[in-house]
DNA sequence: GATGTGTAGCTACACATC
DNA sequence: GATGTGTAGCTACACATC
């Protein structure tokens, strides 16, 4: 070996020759294995010294990067490329930690230096002539060899610097996927990791760019995990939470917030954790999920030591709503954490909120899992438990001074006492009344904030003996609230006017009498004005505060009920007194629970639906967004609860309207949040039967495919799951999409058609699904396979099934007008089924696809298509029709048919007389075609790789590169180990064959050497 | 653009090693 | 018990080919 590299010859040429077989060597060796880098590393360095120490520098580095040319048209799969690029990036870091080593030699050091930024210099400026190579390989190993060098380059000078970030901003916009992520990795070596000014540095810039707008998972991948995170990056890092690629999205929690540890609650805020805990854990893929508890309940909960209550704390559990799923996913999935918890009997002395929702979620845990033992071991007696939860009211509310943080922490802590409160076991008739009394006291005494009425009135319901008993106590607290307001404001009044007039108890009846009649004008007469003219209303009313707690109240209570009215005549003075007045408030916020509250009461009976249906028609056309929300969501609860029964008849309101306004609410893309909720209420009211009428339900796959609703996603997404949801469930349902199927396809053919064509800014060509995917997705509605729970029966039925739908496409063939799209038409009906056995049907297909076939011009795809499809039609369907038919069509036919034994080969001959002759050649051309292409895989390209010709390499394409250690960069797959593949692989030869090459590599490269090459390097 | 094939990035398990 | 090693299998995406 020692021989092999002395360059002691006197001859320039012979050294220059020998310096080209040192370094050939070693590359030869080290691509076929890794085991040998550390050696071929060091003999590689003592080529190079030797050769400076000789004056033969230049000679080395022309010699280097002509052998790492060679592997630049390497396939990104092939070993032999990876293995050079790494002995390579292996060398250029060795060098560098030499340098190091030496760094307080100063003499040494210098001599060293320049030696090695030389050799780095020119390197990079070689393989950077490849970088905008024709050849995707070429710019692949390019980026691929800078990427893997960057870190150990040492410093490099500003021109070099900018050459670097000017060809790498182009590849990061490369067309080729593979050269972006390697260009990625490059720039992540630029970003400023301590930048903590406003400003972006340039690379990292360029990082975000590609972590948001790459189209390619793998790019945004492989930015998502090297962009530096920084107080201003760290977010849009999280973003990809939501990335439509699942791997992306798990990798967020496996490796992303996995790798901060601990620093994830100071580092990102409880908002951002929040989210990002509650799409990991609803995510569609299991996976993500997956990835996403192990996270909150391992990771997390092992960095506290296990330490729950720690856990909830760093969520801020009192204003972090994610912590009820945090809990759930560590007692579902650390079995072991729940035998660990006790509930010492001091512990509800000093309740901590962290403490409290402990308590909570344990006791939800255990009464789902019926851990009785657990249970009776933690939980104290139900009056036990009213005393602690009286101590926490009383700390609340017997007390004026406390701060706002105070309040909100103890009405937290008071929240999840009422949760385990609702869950209790109330046996012990002592502790149920004790609860009772508290509770009661609680709801008529105290202002509560709305989450604790509503727990509290769950709590109450529990504790009542009945539904009506619970009605009973709810109204009288809500009675005596108003009552009480009203006693107070008398009060002041009385304290602040001594001037009472007279007659007021009388304006007061007649208020109240006239308030009367306009409520039964609301309810009977139809030509009532709408609420919101409604006039002032009586002066003494009850403040606005104390209406709306009233209101909230009735509301939740109302949500609570199953009984019809009838039986409860407290409630229909509460819609007296109350609800009515309400409903006709002009204050929105009034007016909006009163509405929610009157529908709460429709759907306990019938005749108030009925009555009160007019009114809800007039808040959704004439109220504003609100309003109409709640009032369609009104509707469409009445719909499902009492059928159709309430409209169409004696006094009620007309269907056709309440279609109209659920027509104009779909249409009306100005209330998104209306569409969708019409949307959604009308998939519902369909889904259950309530509706059939196809009209209304053509509008809804219309507006489904709707370019003008195209940016609603939460119509597209209500839609997009209950429109299959629908066609499956029941073969009725089915049968409604297959006749307004051929419809909505021409109508929205039409209207893609036009959006092509004009130029309107605000409904661009794309805004619209292609005729193609809309048609691929009817086909899947109409699939007879996929309806659940199908009967003989259904099958029998030849009404209205996908076969109609075909039918009716193409029948209209000819009313669509765009090639396109008769394409699309004749390329899918290859997708339909042939469940339908009606040969009368099937033969008019036939027929009307031959005359296509015949008669219209069509390119070759679509007569493919048609023949492949007749070819199917007759071996499915025609042929089982073979006696019938023949009996029908003529004697001759038997008689041959009698010939043939087998039933393929009859089969064969009813191809030939059924099919025109023309489709059927097309077919058949078309298959033997395909056969014969396939043997032409061959070529002779592995020889083009073995000997790659030493002109076509040099000419224009140099790359290298180095392997970084510095920063471990995430690579996207960093797969090879020691053991790497050796079986792999076409070699590169980077041994030039003996006797020609070493010639011309001694005379004419040696000679270029000498005299132009170096000039060449000098001149650049 | 549709088609079949290949691959990344897991996931799970058994088993060995310290 | 915690770590690694080896194997197999899975799925959505990417790629190659026409």
């Amino acid at each position: 070996m020692s021989g092999n590299i002395s360059i002691d010859s006197d001859s320039p040429d012979s050294t220059n020759s020998k310096i080209f077989r040192a370094v050939a060597d070693v590359f030869q060796s080290a691509q076929s294995t890794y085991a040998g880098h550390r050696r071929h590393i060091a003999v590689l360095k003592r080529i190079q010294s030797k050769a400076v120490e000789t004056g033969y520098e230049e000679v080395f580095n022309y010699w280097f990067n002509k052998m790492v040319t060679l592997i630049l048209p390497l396939k990104r799969t092939e070993i032999v490329g990876d293995r050079i690029v790494r002995l390579v990036a292996g060398l250029v870091a060795s060098l560098e930690h030499e340098l190091e080593a030496i760094r307080d030699k100063q003499e040494e050091f210098d001599g060293k230096e320049k030696v090695f930024s030389r050799f780095v210099d020119q390197f990079i400026r070689h393989i950077l002539r490849g970088v905008e190579s024709r050849e995707k390989n070429v710019r692949y190993r390019v980026a691929q060899l800078l990427a893997v060098i960057m870190d150990n380059i040492g410093e490099i000078d500003e021109d070099l610097y900018k050459l670097i970030m000017w060809s790498f901003e182009k590849r990061l916009f490369d067309k080729e996927p593979p050269v972006r992520i390697q260009a990625i990795f490059c720039l992540t070596k630029f970003q400023d990791e301590d930048n903590a000014s406003e400003t972006m540095d340039e690379a990292s810039t360029k990082l975000i760019h590609a972590i948001r707008n790459d189209p390619s998972a793998e790019v945004r991948r492989a930015a998502m995990l090297n962009l530096v995170s920084l107080d201003k990056t760290k977010n849009i890092i999280m973003e990809r939470a939501r990335d439509v690629n699942p791997v992306n999205r798990r990798i967020i929690y496996t490796r992303v917030l996995k790798n901060m540890g601990a620093s994830v609650f100071q580092e990102l805020d409880e908002a951002l954790i929040a989210k990002l805990i509650t799409w990991g854990l609803e995510d569609r893929e299991e996976a993500v999920r997956n990835a996403c508890v192990r996270l909150v309940a391992f990771d997390w909960l092992n960095l506290m030591d296990g330490d729950i209550i720690k856990l909830l704390s760093e969520l801020n559990v009192t204003s972090n709503n994610v912590c009820e799923k945090v809990l759930d996913a560590i007692f579902t999935y650390r079995e072991d954490t729940v035998a660990k918890i006790k509930l010492p009997e001091n512990v509800w002395d000093s309740l901590t909120a962290e403490i409290t929702f402990l308590i909570r979620a344990f006791h939800a845990h255990c009464m789902q899992h019926k851990l009785e033992d657990i249970i009776d071991d933690n939980f104290p007696e139900a009056s036990r438990l009213s005393e602690i939860l009286q101590k926490y009211m009383d700390l609340r509310f017997s007390n004026n001074e406390l701060s706002k943080s105070d309040v909100t922490y103890l009405e937290f802590i008071i929240e999840q006492l009422l949760s385990v409160a609702f869950k209790f076991d109330y046996s012990d008739e002592i502790g149920r009344r004790a609860m009772l009394m508290i509770i009661r006291n609680a709801l008529a005494n105290y202002s509560l904030t709305a989450p604790i009425v509503k727990i509290a009135l769950q709590v109450l319901k529990v504790l009542s003996i009945n539904e009506r008993d619970f009605i009973a106590m709810t109204v009288e607290i809500i009675t005596d609230i108003r009552d009480e307001d009203i006693e107070k404001q008398e009060a002041e009044e009385a304290n602040r006017d001594s001037r009472v007039k007279p007659n007021e108890d009388e304006d007061d009846e007649a208020a109240v009498e006239s308030f009367h009649s306009a409520v039964d004008d609301l309810v009977n007469n139809k030509n009532t004005p709408v609420p919101s003219v409604a006039t002032v209303g009586p002066e003494k009313e009850v403040s606005p505060h104390t209406l709306l707690a009233c209101l909230t109240m009735s509301q939740y209570m109302l949500e609570l009920i199953h009984s019809s009215i009838d039986e409860n005549v407290m409630i229909s003075s509460l819609i007296d007194t109350l609800i009515t007045p309400a409903v006709r408030s002009t204050q929105s916020e009034v007016r909006e629970l009163g509405v929610r509250n009157l529908g709460l009461c429709s759907l306990l009976d019938v005749n108030i639906a009925t009555e009160s249906l007019y009114l809800f028609g007039m808040c959704v056309s004439k109220g504003d967004a609100g309003l109409k929300t709640i009032a369609l969501k009104v509707i469409a609860d009445i719909f499902s609860v009492h059928g159709t029964k309430v409209v169409d008849g004696e006094g009620k309101v007309d269907s056709i309207s309440l279609h109209k306004i659920f027509y104009k609410t779909l249409k009306n893309c100005e209330l998104p949040e209306c569409q969708a909720t019409v949307a959604e209420g009308l998939c519902k009211l369909f889904l259950g039967d309530v509706f059939i009428d196809d009209d209304l339900f053509e509008t809804l796959i219309l507006s489904y495919f709707s370019p003008a609703n195209s940016q609603n996603e939460a119509l597209v997404q209500a839609f997009a799951f209950c429109l299959p949801v629908y066609c499956y469930s029941h073969i009725r349902h089915q049968k409604r999409m297959v006749r307004v199927a051929g419809d909505v396809l021409l109508r929205l053919s039409v209207l893609w058609d036009e959006l092509q064509t004009n130029d309107d800014n605000s409904m661009p060509p794309d805004s619209m699904l292609k005729p193609n995917v809309i048609l691929q997705e009817l086909i899947e509605w109409t699939d007879p396979r996929k309806v659940v729970n199908q009967t003989e029966e259904h099958l029998q039925d030849e009404e209205d099934t996908q076969l109609d739908f075909l039918l009716n496409i193409l029948r209209m063939y000819y009313k669509f007008e765009r090639k396109e799209v008769k394409k699309m038409i004749l390329t899918n009906i290859n997708r339909f089924t042939f469940q339908d056995r009606s040969i009368r049907k099937w033969k008019e297909v036939r027929e009307i696809l031959e005359d296509i076939s015949d008669n219209d011009d069509i390119d070759s795809t679509s007569r493919t298509s048609i023949s492949k499809f007749l070819f199917s039609l007759q071996e499915n369907i025609l042929s089982e029709d073979v006696d019938v038919e023949s009996t029908r069509d003529g004697a001759s036919d038997v008689e041959e048919q009698l010939s043939t034994s087998s039933s393929e080969e009859r089969m064969s001959k009813d191809e030939k007389t059924d099919l025109s002759p023309a489709s059927l050649n097309d077919a058949k051309s078309n298959v033997s075609m395909a056969d014969e292409e396939k043997p032409s895989v061959t070529s002779d390209a592995p020889s083009q790789v073995l000997l790659p010709s030493a002109s076509d390499t040099v000419s224009s394409e140099e790359n290298s590169r180095l392997r970084s250690k510095k920063r471990n960069r995430a690579d996207l797959s960093d797969s090879e180990s020691s053991s790497d593949r050796e079986k792999s692989n076409r070699m590169v030869s980077f041994v030039l064959p003996e006797p020609q090459s070493s010639q011309s590599s001694d005379s004419s490269y040696g000679g270029q050497l000498e005299d132009s090459s170096f000039e060449d390097d000098k001149e650049e």
